[in-house]
DNA sequence: GTAGGTGCAAAGTATTTGCATATAT
DNA sequence: ATATATGCAAATACTTTGCACCTAC
């Protein structure tokens, strides 16, 4: 139907799988939480020793379009994370700075809740902050 | 017993009260959400003609570390807000873009409550997305 | 073989800083 | 009078883009 060996539109075509693509997405989908462009070059560059910067923002843009990734911001800090990962929210520790996926949800609003002021909520996201266990135990 | 008019710390004299600063932070005080710095810009010097972005930069450095005001980061964009307006959220409109204030909390965490895994909370922050009321009633 | 991808370096944004002038105290 | 603040422009930091070479298909 469409020509190739995937359906993509017309007049596009579907993304090559290179070593960088791949072992970016990897880095992503095995990281314990959502991670800065500095670290994720680091954990790309332990496995293709040449990458440059730019092709981890390429790519990070490509996967974010095809919605494998998305970006999280949390005080300022542009994070990546692998998506379909379910409901979840962010913990932020305040004594390591280190960020963790929490699947726990402590907000309940079914899409289509009307706040007052008449504002139709659809979505939400939560950010938690403390100490996290290992600086806890610390403490 | 400090000899100044007001006590700062020794060798720290008190920030001088300019039409700029006192501007930029009026500004602050009487919108309706937390701004963007070009928002803020434009919005002084409406009262100010001349102001700088640079003064403005500066003066929403020293305001957050006074702690009159504090950055918000919402879709990776810094916003700022003035302080002390107890605790709220925010409510971002995914049609118009604007972002609200909201003073309902959705989540009920009190401080030292511990999550799965021994992730100990000491703050939580909350952003609704959806229609604010304009486009709620727009749709 | 060819379209698409990569690395490098240059170009854009956003924010910070240096310096001469202006201003609050 | 003098230290501090301002405005401009240069400097920084982060992200995107142009281009010649390389690689998946």
């Amino acid at each position: 139907m469409c020509g190739g060996r995937s359906c993509y539109p017309a007049e596009m075509s579907a993304p090559r799988s290179t070593k960088q693509r791949d072992v970016i997405a990897r880095v992503l989908d095995v990281a314990e939480g959502p991670l800065a462009v500095p670290d994720i070059l680091t954990r790309t560059q332990a496995q293709v020793p040449g990458v440059g910067l730019a092709t981890v923002y390429r790519t990070l843009k490509l996967l974010s379009d095809q919605g494998s990734i998305h970006p999280v911001t949390l005080d300022g800090e542009t994070l990546y994370e692998a998506s379909g990962r379910g409901h979840h929210h962010h913990f932020s520790c305040t004594a390591c700075g280190r960020v963790f996926t929490l699947h726990a949800c402590p907000v309940s609003i079914p899409a289509g809740t009307v706040y007052p002021g008449g504002f139709v909520v659809e979505a939400h996201e939560v950010t938690l902050y403390g100490r996290c266990p290992d600086c806890a135990a610390r403490a």
